[in-house]
RNA sequence: CGCGGGGUGGAGCAGCGGCAGCUCGCGUGGCUCAUAACCACGAGGUCGCAGGUUCGAGUCCUGCCCCCGCAACCA
């Protein structure tokens, strides 16, 4: 039996969850889900992000310890995860102390990379930050916000030796150890690598941020919080000595968003060779999703939270839209249009009734029962081939491909007439095959839509067939709000 | 010359050298097992623009136009 690790990224606790993190938790699901269904023995990780001086501001804003804003926060993803069904197993908060031992223990196992150096920027003492380059040379070298010219100031920090390893981080993507997907997202980290990578700054000085975890053996500098998140992806399993560690990493997936592509592409893997361990093998980076062809904004208001959509079409009918009608491979759109009409066309009228009359018809005219449990056997190579690359929205296809034939089936054989005609073995024969291949549907659904596969599975396993009471994707409840 | 993605019927997408395809929407017909569901057929595209390569180009090459990301210390 093998193992399956999943991880998602740790979202920054900063603001309550969106439809964006809610497309990566359900993504991971799939996963996830799939594997255990191969017999693999899985562990699927989320959890958040905590420290940091964002954090730390918000908390004093709203006049609570920092500790006590993300615990408020990090509850929050928990409920996505809940709301959303997604069977992740592990939850790791970065403020964990397990997490903020270990971290140090990374940090001192990292030691030969990491070297004390100063940094020089502009700073402007009005609003404590350093500002780039270019923004200086935009703003003419003073500060808008204070009036006042930009001091070059500079600041005692570690660095991480990141530079030493491009060449071993595009020997690993070249060589197919590490895969990226899709392609695109791949070629880009590739070419941002081969332009260069710079040593990264990866301590702040305590003074100015103190939300976060110190630096081993320095009392006036403490981790600089990306640097430390990363590392959550193996403090979790227990890195160094625990057996989740030995047993499940290098993790077979993780799955992130294309804003963080660099990070995980270039950054986490360079701190993985440094620890001498192996890479994750595959890096999966889903797109945004849009609004209304709009950007996710607070000021334009179309913020939709992922409760909204699962309050009025049910948890299964966001996941099958947000996976089979957000691209996998790119950006996609929510529009509550097309969701109806998803809901409608594909999960009540095509999936729903044809449940709904095959079962039916097993009720009528062989009275619920069959002799043998029926069994399809169809082609499920492409279904497989696309879960392999990613590509959910393809699976779906897939299923849905099935799923019209069934369709078909039923109408060319018209088991209405043959139940006049009393032709009962023929009968038999075709309700079997219907019955059959709602059961491998099910099975195909089952990553997606676990709700709904498990009540297929229970209809279609009943002693007696019948049809359910309450349908499968009621359409009338949903039209009266 | 910073890097990358994209522009194909009303909408969303596939095709990436050999008769322009899928889903939704629209129209017509069929069926009655079913959630006014299901099935069949049809209308609808000069494949961003202009050149070029080729027997043949959404598909390859060149130039241009238009959208959208990324551009390192903000996590």
């Amino acid at each position: 039996m093998s193992k399956y690790y999943v991880t998602t990224s740790i979202p920054y606790v900063n603001a309550e969850p969106h439809i964006g993190f809610a497309l990566e938790l359900v993504i991971a699901d799939v996963l996830a889900r799939y594997a255990a269904k191969q017999g693999d023995e899985v562990i699927f990780s989320t959890g958040t992000d905590e420290h940091g001086g964002k954090i730390a501001e918000k908390a004093a804003e709203k006049g609570v310890s920092p500790k006590e804003f993300a615990d408020q926060i990090s509850e929050r993803f928990q409920g996505l995860s809940e709301l959303l069904n997604v069977s992740n197993n592990r939850f790791i908060r970065t403020t964990d102390p397990g997490h903020e031992q270990r971290a140090a223990v990374i940090w001192e196992t990292m030691k030969k990379d990491i070297y004390k150096s100063s940094y020089i920027g502009w700073y402007c003492t009005g609003d404590e930050a350093f500002f780039t380059d270019t923004e200086v040379k935009e703003l003419g070298g003073v500060c808008p916000n204070h009036n006042r010219p930009f001091e070059k100031v500079e600041e005692e920090n570690y660095f991480f030796k990141l530079s030493a390893y491009e060449g071993k981080i595009l020997k690993a993507i070249n060589s197919g150890k590490f895969v990226i997907l899709p392609e695109t997202k791949r070629n880009e980290i590739v070419s941002l690598i081969k332009s260069g990578l710079e040593d990264i700054s990866v301590s702040r000085p305590k003074d100015k941020i103190s939300w976060g975890i110190p630096v081993p053996n320095d009392p006036d500098q403490v981790m600089y919080v990306w640097f430390e998140a990363l590392m959550n992806y193996i403090t979790v399993l227990g890195y160094p000595e625990n057996e989740d560690f030995k047993n499940y990493w290098p993790a077979s997936v993780q799955v992130i968003g294309k804003d963080i592509i660099r990070f995980h592409a270039a950054i986490w893997p360079a701190m993985l060779l440094s620890l001498g361990i192996e890479l994750p093998k595959k890096l999966y980076v889903h797109g945004f999703i849009t609004i209304d062809d709009k950007k996710i904004s607070k000021s334009i208001g179309n913020v939709i939270h992922p409760k909204d959509i699962v309050d009025k079409y049910g948890v299964d009918a966001f996941r099958y839209y947000f996976l089979r009608h957000i691209p996998s491979y790119e950006d996609g759109n929510f529009s509550w249009d097309r969701l109806e009409s998803a809901y409608n066309n594909e999960l009540a009228n095509e999936l729903g009734n044809a449940l709904q009359r095959s079962l039916t018809m097993a009720e009528k005219y062989l009275d619920g029962s069959l002799k043998d449990k029926p069994v399809a056997d169809h082609d499920t190579t492409r279904y497989t081939d696309a879960i392999e690359a990613c590509r959910f929205d393809r699976a779906l296809d897939e299923v849905w491909e099935h799923l019209r034939g069934l369709n078909q089936y039923i109408d060319e054989e018209k088991p209405w007439k043959i139940d006049k005609e009393k032709d009962n073995e023929h009968l038999v024969e075709v309700i079997s095959h219907m019955l059959g291949t709602l059961d491998m549907l099910a099975d195909l659904l089952l990553p997606f839509l676990p709700d709904t596969s498990k009540r297929m599975k229970d209809l279609l396993n009943a002693p007696k067939l019948a049809p359910p009471e309450q349908t499968l994707f009621p359409k009338a409840d949903v039209r009266k709000t």
